[in-house]
This record gives structure tokens, C-alpha cells and sequence, in this order.
DNA sequence: TTGTAAGCGTTATCAT
DNA sequence: ATGATAACGCTTACAA
């Protein structure tokens, strides 16, 4: 079956200089060591069936005795692919990131790929470089989140035929792969839940402008104040930018303002927590006083201490929708027309909501009253498009 | 200067099929529309001094011109390179590890390399899965944050050559590059800090067992005890496993013992916040009645509900400093002998911690009263080796 | 100052 | 079933 020649060193070994790490067996140390061509060792390895048994099972054999592992380089050279994808957020550090990373980090394993993380900190030049880089590095796929690319670097993808799947915010003029989560339903769960309580002044902590998920949540507060005929108030909404401190500031903001709100909506976790921390301060009971309701439901929101009434984001599900979205581009259907994939959220009752402190039981309401006696677990299946 | 010749096509074009995305230009293709040889485009932008200053603005301005960028492929099969680097992390949904993520990558940044990163769940064969990975990959260098890894894989990357820094946990046996904090020090500031309030009786809420973090907290711990003449109980040290949930039940079962103590310290801040969530559930009041004192500082621990007291890990500089010591290594010092870098914590005083409830202020002690009576000032200056 | 050619470690095509 | 060979796109001696 094997010859007879063994020549022990074909192409590396010899002019060793036996100081530093001997080089790693190439595949053609493998094929001599097998006494076979360089191409048959390949075929064996990738498991292709025009190559004997017995010839398959030596080369196994041998490949794990010297540790032999091909080069991802110069697979990927000849192959044209890199089994690593790229990974493009904001800011690794905010809660919301490394849950989302964990789902896509999940399914991306288990197709031995890897994952280039790229932090961008919301700086255009940084984004540009390292879209550069991971089109240089032959990406087999992109993942963006909550960011979207400019319409430079988007050319670059698309003319790279690179798939590119962009997450919680849509690249506006570009047709992708997208996986969002339905904004609007679950703004619209969270003020129906507190016009269920007896709410009728309830302020908004908006998010950036210039995202399409901050619109849509605002959009939804307002068409949930005209729905319900709240009260409505230019000082019952703040500008936020999602960090504790701007929703901690938003909430002084409104709470000294003339009309004060009997709740708080805030558009992520975070400017719920910092309204909370700004309640907190102001001797502002929640929830008898205020109640407070965030959106995101990031892991500590369940704290006893913080006990935060929210919006779920399903955030392992988006970072796995988004994931199998870009595998099955990667896969082959790159023609195909692009798909959404457009998450439920669901309203989690916690401890920072309640009815507010002078609610007139007796005292009729015009309208939104059947919605208001929907019960808690209504309202956590109601979900729309 | 240039050439008459201008082949317009060389390597790419000619037999385009005129669907899909056109071939990325090759440094062939940049050679021949500037008239050079591949060689003489490619010092030009590498910046080699052998090349005609006219030359190279000709390479540098027609590369622009079609958008060439060099394959990282190509170029790391030849030069044995990746330009990227993997961080290998047991859970990225651990508040700790974000923030020392983004001190990596801070530091990789500057020098245009890339992160990949490992999820270990910290799973054996994930981890030897991924560093497998990592290594046929030819990466540049490798952190292992908060992990071992095992001999075997241990040998694998020392046997390729590639440099190596752990953070937070030294391999035992092997010795590479290292980052931590002065874990000792830093319990041993809470501690001191207690007995200053008058507290005798402080329970720990320690870590895994088997790592030398968690070690080298529980020895400060019973140090401090023993060095003050603290009470000490079986049921004053309690293991959890750095999650919430532990930190929750390990002072449920602490608090259910007849030695109840004035106060606890956690190893670190999940399970701290865990601590308060059972005892505010038990309804045991903190700081009148027990106090809390957490350790690493996470993000939320500052928020006014959590208010934790608790002893800084300075996080973003862990992963600046494992990424510099990086770095350095692939510069070039392979050979000289293994750096460690151990920070300083530093105590943090919030709201979770207050003497102890009935304490006696004219009853007069043994020992340690000079430590009890430092200011707060001193004692965040303070920090042994 | 520039060009020629070898080589990095694979896989794919085509003979055999 | 297997082997020779070209090719992937680049860098780097070495030659001119």
C-alpha cells in the first residue's frame, strides 16, 4: 500500500537550525510521510470519495500523530474565503452588545468560523477602516449593529459580493438581510399597559434622532398619546442619547417641567435606569409616585433593587436570527432577495409600575377603556407587525 | 517615466462574464496600468526607499484610483502574518469582561490589527477548538482572559511560536506574559475598611475554588480575620460562582446561620449585587443592619439604587496592558524573560456599607484600632504589592 | 532604480 | 485511485 521510500524531511527539517519553534508540517511533509502526492492528502483530509480507504484512514492517522492542521492562510488564498466574519458594533461595552454577540458567537461556532469583533465607538473614520480591513481579509460575511455603514463603504461590501446582514437599524436606499425587533408593538405594549393602569400623562425619553428603531419608538408613543388621548405636552418629551446619565438628566428635565408625567417611558434600559437613579434623588417615589418603564430588558433590569417594568428585547434571538441569515447568504442563495426577520417583543411587569397616585377610580373615561382591562396576560401575547 | 505600453488588462477582465461582482483588482492589475513590475508596485507601498519618488506617487495615486488594497491573504501567506490577534474570554456577557475587551481592542486598533474572539462558555473542547483555530490562522498573539488554558493547548501555542499573555489567571507551570491585580491588597482595603466602621464579624462570599484569583481573595480574607482578630465561623465563608444567583442563595444560607454577620464581602460585584437582593428581600436593611462590599466595580454597581461599595478593578487598563505587553512580543522581544503587570485596586465607598448596628462606640479593642482610625483618603492610597 | 523569479501552503484541473 | 502541475496574490532575494 505505501511505498517504500520514507525520506523523513521533504520540505522542512535540514537546514533546521535548531533554535526557535520547529516550522509546522506542511501538507507536504504529510504526503512524504505517507508516501503519497500532496493531492491525495488533501483529498483524504476533506473527505472526498475518490481516494481508498486504506489510504484515507494511513493519512488520518499520520496527520494526527505529527499534528499536522492546514494553513488557514493558504487555504484561504487558494479557496478564496476565510471562515471568519466580521462583527461590526458600536460599543462592546453597553449591555445590549454582548448579549446579542453571544447568540451570533453560538451559531457561528458551530460552523467553525470566526468572529472579528469591531468596536467602532460611533466614529465614521473607524468604521471605514475596519470595513476596509475585513474586506482585505476576505471575510466570508458581515454582521452590523445598530450602526449602519455609509453609502461609501456599503458600495464596497456589495461590489466585494461580501453578504452582509445589519441589525436593529436598516441601511436606508440599501436592500439587505435585516433583523430588527418590532418597535413600534412594543412601545405601543408599554403605554397601553400604563393606560391600563389609569395613566393619562405619560412622558417619552427618546433615543438619537437619525436611527430608524429611535423614530419608530417615538412614533409609536405619540400615535399611543393620540390613541389613548393622553395628555399631551412638549416637555413630556426628552432627548436622550441611551446612556444612564441623559436618561437620569431627561427625567430633572421633565420632572421640572409644569406638567408633570405620572409615568416615564424611556426608549432603552439604561435612560430607565438613570430616570430611576434621578427619582431616586428627587425623593420621587416609584412606583406610587411615578411609575417607570423601560425597553431592552438588559440583564440587571431584574435586580430586586431595580426592578425595572420592560419592554423584552429578545437579544440572544437577534444575534442568532442574524447569524443563520448570513450563513445561509454565505451558503449560496446570494441572489435571492433580501429577508427580514422582525422580532416580538414583550412587555415584562416588574416592580416600577403601578397605578398612579390619584387615580379617580369612579371616574369615567371616554375612551381606551376596554384596552385597559385587557389582563397582564394579554397583553404579553399581543404583539403586532 | 511611464512606460508606452498600457495593457489595460493583464490579470483580471478579459474573460469577465460580465455577472457578478468584478474581480478585486490584483497587484498585477495596479502593475500593469502604471507600467511597473509587481515588485516595484509593491515596495512603492510598502514605502521602500528604492523606488523613484515619481514612481510611487504614480503607484500611490492610480492605486487610489481603482480602489487596490493589497489581500490580507496573500500577504500573510508570504509574510507569516495575520494581523490579528485572539482574545479568548470564558462568558462576553459577563459585565467585567466588555470592559477589558474594549481596553484590547483600544490598543490593537492603533496598530490596524484585528480581534478575533473566542467564547469559551468555558468549555474544555470549545477552548482547544478555538485556539486550534487561532493557530491555523497564523495569528499574531493571544490573550487568555480569566482562564487556563491546558497543557496541551498550552504547548500548541508555545510550539508555534505565538506570543502569549494571561490576564487575571497565571498558568501554572507555564510562564508567559501576565496581567492582574493585586488581589490581595485589594480585599484586604475592604476588609481593613470594616473593621475602621467597627464591624468583628464580616462574612466572604468567595469564588470557584480552583483559580488563583479566587485563592489569593479568600487567603486576603482570612488574613484580615485573623490579623484583626475577627470572629471566624464555618458559616462565615460561604462559595458561590461569581453569578447573582450565588451571591443570592450563598447569603441566604449565611444569613440563616446562628452567626450572623454585620457584614459581607463578595469576590466579586455580581455576586455583591446577589447579596443585596436576598438581603433586601429578607428584609434586613443595608447598611444599617449589614453591609456590602463587592469587588471589580462593573458599571451599574455606581447606579444610586445598587450604590455598591466596592474595590475597583481597573478594568480598561487590564486590557491596555495585556495588549502593549501583546504587542511588544510580536515586535520582536521573543526571547526575553516573561513580564508581569499587577495593578492596583482601590476602595470604593458608596452606599452599602456603615458600622455595624450596635456598635458600641466607648467599648475599647484588643488590636487593630490605629487601622480603624485611617481616614478614607489614606486608605485609598493604600495598596501593598 | 527597476525587473525577474521563486516561494509561501493549499486546492483544483487534468492526466494517468 | 492517484499524481503532476498550475494557480491563488503577494513579498523578497537577486539580477540587471
Amino acid at each position: 500500500m505505501s511505498r517504500n521510500r520514507l525520506p523523513q524531511e521533504e520540505a522542512n527539517g535540514g537546514t533546521d537550525a535548531g533554535q526557535g519553534s520547529p516550522a509546522r508540517p506542511t501538507i507536504l511533509d504529510l504526503a512524504a510521510l505517507c508516501g503519497v502526492s500532496p493531492a491525495t492528502v488533501s483529498n483524504a483530509l476533506a473527505g472526498k470519495p475518490n481516494v481508498k480507504a486504506q489510504t484515507r484512514e494511513l493519512v488520518l492517522r499520520k496527520a494526527r500523530e505529527i499534528g499536522y492542521h492546514a494553513s488557514s492562510t493558504a487555504r484561504g488564498l487558494r479557496m478564496g474565503r476565510s471562515w471568519s466574519i466580521g462583527l461590526v458594533v458600536g460599543d462592546i461595552a453597553n449591555p445590549f452588545v454582548p448579549d446579542v454577540v453571544r447568540g451570533v458567537e453560538d451559531v457561528v461556532w458551530r460552523e467553525r468560523k470566526n468572529l472579528i469583533l469591531c468596536n467602532t465607538d460611533f466614529q465614521a473614520e473607524k468604521k471605514t477602516a475596519y470595513v476596509r480591513s475585513l474586506l482585505d481579509k476576505q471575510i466570508d460575511g458581515m454582521i452590523v449593529l445598530s450602526q449602519i455603514l455609509d453609502d461609501q463603504d456599503m458600495e464596497r461590501v456589495e461590489a466585494a459580493g461580501i453578504p452582509l446582514v445589519t441589525v436593529n437599524r436598516r441601511a436606508p436606499g440599501h436592500s439587505c438581510d435585516y433583523v430588527g425587533i418590532d418597535n413600534q408593538a412594543g412601545v405601543r405594549m408599554a403605554m397601553d399597559y400604563l393606560v391600563s393602569l389609569g395613566h393619562r400623562r405619560v412622558g417619552f425619553i427618546k433615543g438619537l434622532f437619525r436611527s430608524s428603531s429611535a423614530d419608530d419608538r417615538l412614533a409609536a408613543y405619540l400615535e399611543a398619546v393620540a390613541a389613548h388621548g393622553l395628555d399631551s405636552a412638549p416637555s413630556l418629551v426628552v432627548q436622550g442619547d441611551y446612556s444612564i446619565e441623559s436618561g437620569d438628566s431627561a427625567t430633572r428635565t421633565m420632572m421640572a417641567a409644569a406638567q408633570r408625567p405620572t409615568a416615564i417611558v424611556a426608549a432603552n434600559d439604561l435612560m430607565a435606569l438613570g430616570a430611576l437613579g434621578a427619582l431616586h434623588d428627587l425623593g420621587i417615589k416609584v412606583p406610587s409616585d411615578v411609575s417607570v418603564v423601560g425597553f431592552d430588558n438588559i440583564q440587571l433590569a431584574e435586580h430586586p433593587l431595580l426592578n425595572l417594568t420592560t419592554i423584552n428585547h429578545p437579544k440572544r434571538e437577534t444575534g442568532d436570527s442574524a447569524a443563520r441569515l448570513l450563513l445561509q447568504r454565505i451558503a449560496g442563495d446570494r441572489g435571492d432577495p433580501p429577508r427580514s426577520v422582525i422580532l416580538k417583543p414583550s412587555l415584562i411587569v416588574r416592580g416600577t409600575s403601578a397605578p398612579p397616585p390619584a387615580v379617580a377610580v369612579a371616574k369615567p373615561r371616554r375612551r381606551g377603556s376596554s384596552q385597559a382591562e385587557k389582563t397582564q396576560a394579554e397583553k404579553n401575547q399581543t404583539a403586532g407587525t
